[in-house]
RNA sequence: GCGGGUGUGGCGGAAUGGUAGACGCGACAGACUCAAAAUCUGUUUCCGCAAGGAGUGUCGGUUCGAGUCCGACCACCCGUACCA
């Protein structure tokens, strides 16, 4: 063979592994294990380039681990319940799981070829009876644990869908797979109790060391913790039952600024009134039919309706203060009323503006006089302030002081009592959807709600359904819901509602550790598997998925299925960027845009142009994405390169957590790049060469790219390490060493390329002679003497600007490098005989001459 | 609004407070070739023939020395939002 053949060398190194068994993961306890883990796909049935770059970065981190003796575990998955597979069923038929596994098949047909360093005899999809089975087992261990209850709520609903929606899953008011404007329905749901976990998920997220800050905080802004009052208003004119109002405020310093006081249209008293009064009925429904969208919530203006009950205030009763139903107040959150203080909260200010409620400032910008507000004033919590109408605490003092002072004095008081709220929010799980983990519980007009018996386990999902119709296949199946209550063995009904697919992805990684067992977890295997070590995947997932498998690991520990030691399961996390492409556009006769593939265009100096020569329009990189057409099939790429130039393009330029662009001209320049490597080690097998005086430079090339190509992929900054590959080949092509010398480089050389592109490295490795599979050979150790120079050039500043440069013995004394740096010409030159008042020498660095 | 991030050649990007632009792309020149492709060898921040000067979004500061540290601002990107 005469020159580099992807095509022919890269499914015989992936036999050669298949029959070697080398990415089997075993359990050894002798040696430091390793968990790489990538976020697993949903089975869409096409890899993206996104795949690519996301499966090679945890390729690259399994392979240097499992060179450098860890016992690795790299496993691989399927996300495969959701509605794209209902999608397909209503659009086109044909059943959801025969779609899923088909779009199975194929998708881990288009990711072998990559050279994946997976355990592929871990592989499950998360619709396999055998998984799903174990998650309603685990989820019956949580019923008990109390960790799951059903509750009536106002949910949203997606009337596209036909479903229920988590809160995380409303974006800007709308679904976020339909992008239908959600509803408000009352339903009976199932909640996970994450909210018990608010104050412990947001303390942990501390420990988190290597997460990305940027990950942590979104998770804490979410939780959204808050520190206030909470106390009770005695009313007047109130309906029996009402005598007292509670609310939440985070500023109880302002109290005294109170101008009125609102309750959510969702609120009890609220709801009793409507019941009674008509106005109040039309009012509150007009709020609710508001609703949610976003359009709504920008514009719509703060109204409110004047209840006629009044309350006291809390530290003079002769005080009262107007009630009102206001739609900007949520039910949810807090007590789900307020009091109003207009001069220091902006929603107040427009709600008092437009009732004619006083408006009274509680403190001013320091030494300022009062003034007339234009708008409210809400200076940030750590600037002091001066008190007009303050209480407790001094006069001038920061708001947050303020705030810990009031809620000190009221409690002495006996004005309620100081509390921490939290914006999280228990998980409703519920699904109104067939292609999902059916929640085992079954309904029994004697007995109520009823646990499944986990011999029964799993509830299998009935395969005769049909989609001709919009809602739940399983709550129209004949005879799917009938069953004997567990209980009392009468007849009774199956629930049919299903799990949130986030509940399949909250466990799967612990699930790897032991994927055929006859329990969710062996103790054993997670004892020595769990943690993962590094966790990699897309920023999408910041907060729903990570947020969701941080409480499921507790809820799982609590039920007996993780160690302790896994509460937090995630040590490592890191988040990739995007694959970008430009995109090119043309306009339809009605000026419409119109996309083309990448395929179908011809570059040139000026710009771009369709093959007929139509000019193009060409817009700046973006997501590939299938509507903008600016995408790049990874299986195309394959067959024109092979896949170690796809997944050392992916790993090359930007650093991994930013975006990379996909361009043509790179991804040829990759391939002529690899095919150079192979060139010269192929010349090198050849090389006759004596030993000589070059073979130290060589030698003191690979231990520089030794530890360069190391710190790079342990850094996760994988372009470092290409870049100083690229550096090492030029070297080794310049190099005039010896033949044995240059062969001893280039199995090194081969063994720093196999994180990133095996193929080709096992082929190198091969025809220098390397030992078996350099998919097992150790790492390269970096001899620590040739890491360091015999003499360095150090450059000689004058006053600060570079004016010269000198070459010393790397060990020659600061004074002795003086004596040479002054006597240099140029040196002379620019200092003119002027005197020198200050001489550094950074050794090693530089000498800089102050004059 | 609030929170976070990013600004360095034509482009992607390097640079423990110590030679700014490593490495790659692109471009240009040369070699090989009848020619082209491939390959190899150079050049490539800007201004300038040169000597030299300027230069990391803007303005200021600290320092012998600042892309890096500090302050103010500008631009763009991302997240988030009636959470009392």
């Amino acid at each position: 063979m005469s020159r580099y053949d992807p095509a022919e060398i890269e499914p015989r190194w992936r036999k050669a592994w298949d029959e070697a068994g080398v990415f089997t993961a075993r359990r050894d306890p002798s040696r430091p294990k390793y968990y790489v883990l990538e976020m697993f796909p949903y089975p869409s049935g096409r890899i993206h380039m996104g795949h690519v770059r996301n499966y090679t970065m945890g390729d690259v981190v399994a392979r240097t681990k499992a060179a450098q003796g860890f016992s690795v575990l790299h496993p691989m998955g399927w996300d495969a319940f959701g509605m794209p597979a209902e999608n397909a069923a209503m659009e086109r038929g044909g059943h959801p799981k025969d779609w899923t596994y088909g779009n199975i098949r194929d998708m881990r047909d288009q990711m072998k070829p990559l050279g994946l360093s997976i355990d592929w005899s871990r592989e499950f999809a998360t619709c396999d009876p055998e998984y799903y089975g174990q998650q309603q087992a685990m989820f019956l261990d949580m019923l008990e644990a109390g960790l799951v209850y059903r509750k009536n709520a106002v949910v949203n609903w997606d009337p596209v869908d036909m479903t229920v929606l988590a809160n995380e899953q409303v974006i800007d008011g709308k679904g976020w797979r339909s992008g239908a404007a959600v509803e408000r329905r009352e339903l009976t749901q199932w909640f996970f109790r994450i909210s018990d976990y608010s104050a412990e998920l947001l303390a942990a997220l501390e420990g988190l060391k290597d997460w990305p800050e940027k990950v942590r905080l979104m998770q804490a802004n979410w939780i959204g913790q808050s520190r206030g009052l909470q106390f009770a208003f005695s009313t007047v004119d109130a309906p029996e039952g009402f005598d007292r109002l509670e609310v939440y405020t985070t500023r109880p310093d302002t109290l005294l600024g109170a101008s009125f006081a609102a309750i959510s249209p969702d609120h009890p008293l609220a709801k009793h009134l409507e019941r009674h009064d008509p106005a109040v009925a039309e009012f509150v429904a007009e709020c609710r039919r508001i609703g949610t969208s976003v359009e709504a919530l920008e514009t719509a203006e703060k109204r409110g309706m004047d209840t006629g009950i009044r309350v006291r205030h809390p530290f003079d009763t002769e005080w009262e203060l107007p009630v009102y139903i206001a739609n900007f107040i949520l039910m949810d959150y807090g007590t789900g009323a307020i009091f109003g203080c207009p001069a220091h909260d902006q929603r107040d200010f427009e709600f008092a503006t437009k009732y004619g409620l006083a408006i009274p400032p509680v403190f001013g910008p320091e030494g300022a006089e009062e003034a007339e507000l234009t708008e409210a004033f809400v200076p940030p919590k750590d600037q002091p302030v001066q008190y007009i109408r303050g209480f407790a605490g001094d006069e001038v003092q920061t708001g947050a002081a303020a705030v810990d002072a009031a809620i000190a004095f009221c409690e002495a008081q006996a004005v309620g009592r100081g509390v921490t709220n939290y914006r999280l929010r228990d998980w409703g799980i519920s699904r109104q959807r067939y292609w999902g983990c059916p929640i085992p519980v079954v309904h029994c007009d004697a007995c109520g709600v009823v646990p499944e018996r986990k011999e029964n386990l799993p509830i299998r999902l009935p395969d005769d359904v049909t989609f001709d119709v919009p809602g739940n296949p399983l709550d129209r199946h004949p005879t799917w819901r009938n069953c004997a209550c567990p209980s009392c063995g009468a007849p009774a009904r199956r629930e049919t509602d299903t799990m949130d697919t986030f509940v399949d992805s909250s466990w799967y990684f612990a699930r790897f550790t032991s994927p055929h067992a006859a329990t969710p977890t062996d103790a054993a295997e997670a004892d020595y598997w769990m943690n993962v070590d590094q966790y990699i995947g897309g920023i999408e997932h910041a907060i729903l998925h990570l947020l969701y498998s941080r409480f499921f690991a507790r809820a799982m520990h609590r039920t007996g299925h993780l160690p302790a030691k896994a509460i937090e399961p995630f040590n490592a996390l890191f988040t990739q960027g995007m694959v970008t492409h430009e995109i090119y556009m043309t306009r339809d006769d009605k000026g419409r845009p119109v996309y083309h593939l990448p395929e179908d265009i011809q570059r040139s100096e000026g710009g771009a142009t369709l093959k007929d020569g139509t000019a193009v329009e060409v817009i700046p990189s973006a997501k590939m994405s299938k509507s903008k057409k600016n995408v790049v099939d990874p299986m195309n790429i394959i067959a024109a390169y092979g896949a170690d130039t796809a997944r050392w393009f992916v790993m090359s330029d930007s650093p991994p957590e930013r975006d990379v662009e996909w361009t043509s001209s790179g991804a040829e320049a990759t391939a002529k790049h690899l095919a150079r490597v192979w060139r010269i080690a192929d010349e090198i097998t050849r090389d006759e060469t004596a030993a000589n005086d070059a073979d130290r430079d060589l030698a003191r090339a690979t231990a520089r790219a030794i530890a360069d190509v190391t710190a790079g992929i342990e850094g996760f900054a994988f372009n470092k390490s290409v870049a100083a590959l690229y550096a090492f080949t030029n070297t080794l092509s310049k190099s005039t060493a010896g033949g044995e010398a240059k062969r001893d480089a280039m199995r090194v050389m081969a063994q720093l390329l196999q994180p990133m592109v095996p193929h080709l490295a096992e082929e190198i490795w091969a025809m220098q002679g390397g030992t078996g599979l350099v998919a097992q050979a150790p790492w390269p150790k970096a001899d620590p003497a040739l890491l360091i120079a015999d003499t360095v050039t150090l450059p000689v500043q004058i006053n600060g600007k570079r004016r010269a440069e000198v070459t010393v013995p790397a060990d020659m004394p600061a004074a002795e490098v003086e004596k040479i740096a002054l006597a240099d010409e140029a040196v002379i030159k620019f200092i003119a005989g002027q005197p020198v008042k200050k001489l550094i020498v950074v050794p090693g660095r530089i000498i800089n001459v102050v004059i």
